[in-house]
DNA sequence: TATGAATGAGAGTTCATTCAT
DNA sequence: TATGAATGAACTCTCATTCAT
């Protein structure tokens, strides 16, 4: 039993400590070895709780995950909508993208956990988990999205939103191509294989900035 | 046994039949089922052999679909390049993007494929396997790259290849972002959610449109 | 599941009950059909649990039979241990023997899994097992041993374990030759081949015989 | 193709060579890796032929070692009744123990064949088979045994098999407390298990003396 | 005679989930 | 609420043997 979390979680701010334990094993565990090799025994040890309790707090795998992604998504949400907020408006789109940029900094957990959502954690989840996951989602979007709206002026009501999924989509995509296997990572050493070698933050910056100047071009007359 | 194929593959030409049976299968079960829920075993029922036959063509389940996505490249690949080529030079930026777009229509298991290439596929693969493949790929996108130098006067030699890549991530980010689960599906029916409803075709035609009107623009003085 | 030991084993005497039902299965099935042809589905179904399970009990098929092994062997040097206690100090060759012999009464499975013991059993099996086994078994055999010392005045201090061994390669030796399959004991049903049919209970009895005199000789000057 | 043996055995001869080269891959596999980890495909390989044709010249892997053994044995045989032949009429029991002892130097593959023998090569063989291998064997014993008879004056006639059997007995014990696995000699490093660390030329070499003195001994009246 | 593709049962093992305690 | 024993389907993969060619 972990001394830390006491014998039993009766008030919901006992249970809140649980789930919260629960979320950070996952959360280690998902880093060091990725989703699929994390099993729910790896993570009620690391938790220090039995595995059936695990299924107290989650009734699926997908669904704790599914929650370890509302959390960072919260937290990157919360962080772009500052840092938008802190934008003079019309700025340089320069400035724009690096803002956006400076958002996923340190946050390859939050990158690699965008990637398996659709694939994955929004599998073998209720009805209910989803709905709650995608109003969560949908809230955190309309702020940003009004905020672009503000930020740059040449976007139109309720493009801010569509922008953000722009953004959203060229994260999953790039982090995608860049989160490679050890095996393809020794692979590309290949020196022929050097245009097939990408940097994440480098092409991302680079598409980003060719789409809101496109944007831009385009919204103006 | 599978009467199509006759009772033993001896020439080079009735194993090739026999891959491309077991390709067939893999697919129609992709398509049915997904990646995950397929098993091998599946796969040999499907192409009515014994399991033990399937492990003669492909070692791995990885290496099967690794090699089923290599073909289904290949075929855009070809679509793509022919497409580009019957562009007259330096069209309009829509036209471009149309002619990206139509090489996509029919091709969902092909999108689909392209999301789990770096998640899974190419795991639990011989270093051999991925550098064919990643040397294969190489090949196609060198070839389309310069016919998209071609098209497109104001990209400069040697960046068709990343304008490939970003059209690449583009297509697995929105990919994913459309290519729901049934209880997604259901749950964006609420009303609510509609902001949150992404048609593939439109979005992906939009985010390309940006891009290459942003590539215009910032390579031009 | 198995009625007779409830639902689940949650004390250690109800775990012990556990790991007994497999063992007893495993030691039907062994009797039956030999190692090689039991599985471990097999020792599964017959002791009433899930596959599953059996490896909650046992990491391996090899590590289940080892403790088999060592539960035989215990009793066994129980028995010797006993019996040799009986005799008389300095007792006739014969009796000593006929001692030995009656250990080994009824006692075929053991006989047949001390010759698996060396060929498979010490396979597959984690260092920490094989370590236990054999500080279990020189625990005994040094007791047996100086039991031995004890009886027969002629064997001096260390030999007792020797001798032990010795037993032991015959017990193997005979046991082997003499546990022959439907078809070997078929085929020695040609009178021709009347020499090479062999008794398992006479043959050791004359070797342990002549073994123990022999040893007798050769310590008198 | 295996081109020393041509491309079709045609005569008698040719698929004795065939024969031969199965036999020769099979116990250099053998030595290397043990009768369960060696396959049959490993051995027509090594062997340069097909899969198949191993089953044109042995019925079973079984067959095929059963084989194996009875050459071994044969040579053995030649060698123990050559040595016998050398051998004073009633030597020093230790010269007679020295001549057996020599036949089995550099014979490690006979001796572990021998352990195999009772326990898996003679399953899944044919009747047939057996019978010709036993009747094989019990020709060699006879006029080894005789040898035996000759050499020792003590022994009475018919005798010389049995002692032969019981050399065989001690060959298969002390050969398998032996012939152990990597996992049990890293265990018998341990200091506390020196006593239980044997060596199988003195162990059988003392047990062979005491053996033939306790014969001697109970012969005379 | 020779081949090697095909078989398919079965191996050991894992793991998300359930549920008696 | 918490436990962890139990489940059992599903997994990948092996291999002696068969048999169409």
């Amino acid at each position: 039993m972990n001394k830390m979390l006491g014998k039993r979680a009766v008030s919901a701010h006992q249970k809140n400590l649980r789930r919260e334990a629960l979320l950070t094993a996952a959360r280690e565990l998902f880093v060091e070895a990725g989703f699929f090799d994390v099993s729910m025994a790896m993570i009620a040890k690391r938790a220090a709780m039995a595995k059936g309790t695990v299924y107290l707090y989650y009734k699926t795998k997908e669904e704790l995950f599914l929650e370890l992604s509302r959390r960072d998504l919260e937290i990157w949400f919360e962080d772009l909508i500052s840092k938008l907020q802190n934008l003079p408006e019309n700025p340089e789109t320069h400035a724009f993208v690096k803002a956006v940029m400076a958002t996923l900094e340190g946050r390859q957990t939050a990158i690699r956990l965008l990637s398996l959502l659709h694939l994955v954690l929004e599998q073998n989840v209720s009805r209910e988990e989803v709905l709650n996951f995608k109003l969560d989602l949908l809230n955190h979007s309309e702020i940003a999205g009004a905020e672009i709206e503000r930020v740059l002026p040449f976007v139109h009501q309720g493009q801010g939103v569509e922008i953000l999924a722009a953004i959203h989509c060229q994260i999953i995509g790039w982090g995608q191509m860049t989160d490679i296997s050890p095996v393809v990572n020794e692979v590309l050493e290949d020196k022929r294989l050097s245009p097939l070698r990408i940097d994440f933050a480098a092409s991302l910056q680079t598409s980003l900035l060719c789409m809101v100047e496109g944007i831009k071009k385009l919204s103006s007359p």
